[in-house]
DNA sequence: TTGAAAGCGCTACCAC
DNA sequence: GTGGTAGCGCTTTCAA
């Protein structure tokens, strides 16, 4: 470990910050905040303010018209919990209603672009409807997805969205039998009846493919990973049928799935395009490979697109930054993000009305550049 | 909106899942299990058993030596809740306990790789010691991240990870004084006494600066954003301390703040250097500013690194892929998450001992390549 | 060795 | 209009 901690523990600070804020020392009530250890609860309200606990309940949650309560109180008691800063425990709430407001996203990797720009756009939405996000990395390991999905029903989780990773049909279909909303994304499993959010997947790894033959390429190599997720197959089989209806030689290269923070596929990219020297287009099925297939042909100093084209799957800030740019495949990764929030949301409001599973795939683009012109 | 859903509730799935389990329909506990729609408590345990609620507790707890509970007893309670799958509700726990075993990881950008990588080890960390992590973006916003501050207090979150906002010093300060467990990351707050975790600012801009230098470069640029937070008040200082000790000339270019998701700072990166075509050597306060700052160079035709050398602050994936590749300093990201991780953990654990500010700053490496040789 | 019960903070039913 | 109170699921003190 090339690294070591270099300084702890210095010496205490002196600043006194209550320095700059003077005007909050003119309110007691703030001042007693501070100090106290202990939060204030509902009952101290009640107490302080002489009411009752459920005088002041109703007139948090809004409901003092409901139930009639006179305008006087309703001020009193409204000024008071402005004053003291009085938030109610969201814990209590939880335990006493039995929901939590919290909606977990089990992402395949959260450090990876795709999954974290996903992240980004869901838990701005969900903050608009006052639930927060919690998230985790399955690696697409079953056994710590197992586990991760049981702590998250500990903690009365509202909802799951999932990557689902392999043999995990049985974990989802017994939560949804325990009537937890559940939402899949970037692929879905056949043999369950879940609702879903995804990509034209076969569609656009057509068109992609069609594009190649289209400029001119006669040796196609389709390099995946080593899967039977739906989405990998569903490029497969688009690439396959793009083949089959035209006049080409093609190579479909399966590299075994290599976890993402591992070393990349380089190596294993380098022999195959070393021994089929033929080959004049690629397409990726992610990105990742991509930037490691790019680096093999680099190596093996093939020119792009003169020598080889390229095009791969799930668009990146840096195919348009790459030279030359690299065609990709888009997806739109908002849109996605606001149907799976908007499934999410709608299968929480309709809880008891039993679960009907929405099935969406989305249509992607295809952003072409100069990796694919002539 | 160019995309549009396409597919909405399919036909109901007619798929029996249970055909694929046949071993669980012989465990009658089971079956009943999945058929309940309430999961079972510590109470009912206690009443199926005939025993009270607190020996059960106990036993759950491992206390069952200690309460000196019988060994027969013990064994009865166990076997059953691993037949019913028995796991306690984090809610109740948390509200009888006053904790949660959440850890609120607040990053400027989630979707940025950088935060993602970070947030990516802190999780792992994390559920090795039975902590979640909660995470949010702040978009640098103090509203927003004082909003959440209060929203994540009624949580009973137990610690708060921050990359502090401009102006949020008197959050932070009344969280330390209300006891949370505070730690800062990737800058800091002069102005309250609290714990970071960042890493040498200054003396890696320096010797990044003076790699230029001692490269040939004669005309400096330092290109950074509008801001006075400390990180890149360090960066920009380091880089001064440098030119000042040589002869050269040096620009410093302060692109206003923008929001990472907006369109880039390119435009005003042309303009630059394009009015500045003396400049022989650039260094970028962060990658994203590098990037942008790559493509105005690309334009303008400057050759890497033969008219203008470039490092950056920030190694990323791409440096090392671009053509050509280019020197960037890395953050060791794995280190800085297990530290930040290791002080939030300490802090956990001495929270009645009072609140003794952990401070490390982390030593970069300057990963040299082509953009800088000669 | 085991159990009763208080109480964490809140909601909402029911009574006055 | 307002208040009393049960109970969400759990831990832990005290009593037996």
């Amino acid at each position: 470990m090339p690294y070591t901690k270099i300084c702890i523990n210095l010496n205490p600070f002196s600043f006194d910050f209550n320095l700059l804020k003077p005007h909050i020392a003119l309110l007691s009530e703030w001042g007693f905040y501070f100090m106290a250890k202990k939060r204030v609860s509902i009952k101290d309200i009640a107490k302080a303010l002489g009411v009752s606990i459920t005088t002041v309940s109703f007139i948090i949650n809004g409901k003092a018209r409901e139930q009639r309560i006179s305008d006087e109180v309703t001020q009193k008691v409204k000024k008071y919990i402005k004053e003291v800063g009085y938030k109610p425990s969201h814990i209590a709430q939880s335990l006493r209603l039995g929901k939590s407001k919290i909606i977990v996203f089990m992402a395949e990797d959260i450090s990876n672009q795709f999954f974290a720009s996903i992240a980004r756009f869901i838990e701005e939405r969900a903050y608009k409807s006052g639930y927060k996000i919690i998230y985790c990395s399955t690696d697409n390991n079953f056994e710590k997805a197992k586990e991760l999905i049981s702590t998250f029903k500990r903690r009365n989780v509202d909802g799951f969205i999932i990557t689902p990773t392999p043999n995990i049909e049985e974990s989802i279909h017994d939560l949804i039998e325990e009537e937890f909303p559940v939402v899949l994304f970037d692929r879905w499993l056949p043999e369950v009846n879940c609702s879903y959010v995804i990509v034209e997947n076969k569609e656009s790894a057509y068109e992609a493919t069609q594009h190649l033959i289209e400029e001119g390429c006669k040796n196609l190599a389709f390099v995946t990973v080593e899967s039977d997720q739906t989405q990998m197959m569903d490029r497969s089989s688009g690439f396959t049928e793009a083949v089959k209806e035209s006049d080409v030689n093609a190579f479909e290269f399966r590299l075994k799935f290599h976890n993402l923070s591992e070393v990349g596929p380089y190596e294993e990219l380098l022999d195959f395009f070393k021994s089929k020297k033929e080959i004049d287009g690629v397409f990726f099925a992610t990105n990742y490979l991509a930037f490691e297939g790019l680096q093999a042909l680099d190596t093996l100093q093939r020119s792009i697109p003169h020598d080889v084209k390229v095009v791969s799957f799930d668009d990146h800030y840096f195919f348009n930054l790459y030279k030359p740019k690299i065609t990709a495949i888009e997806q739109p990764l908002e849109l996605l993000s606001e149907k799976l929030m908007e499934t999410m949301l709608s299968h929480l409001d309709e809880l008891n009305l039993g679960y009907s599973p929405v099935r969406l795939v989305l249509p992607n683009k295809l952003n072409k550049r100069e990796s694919t012109e002539n």
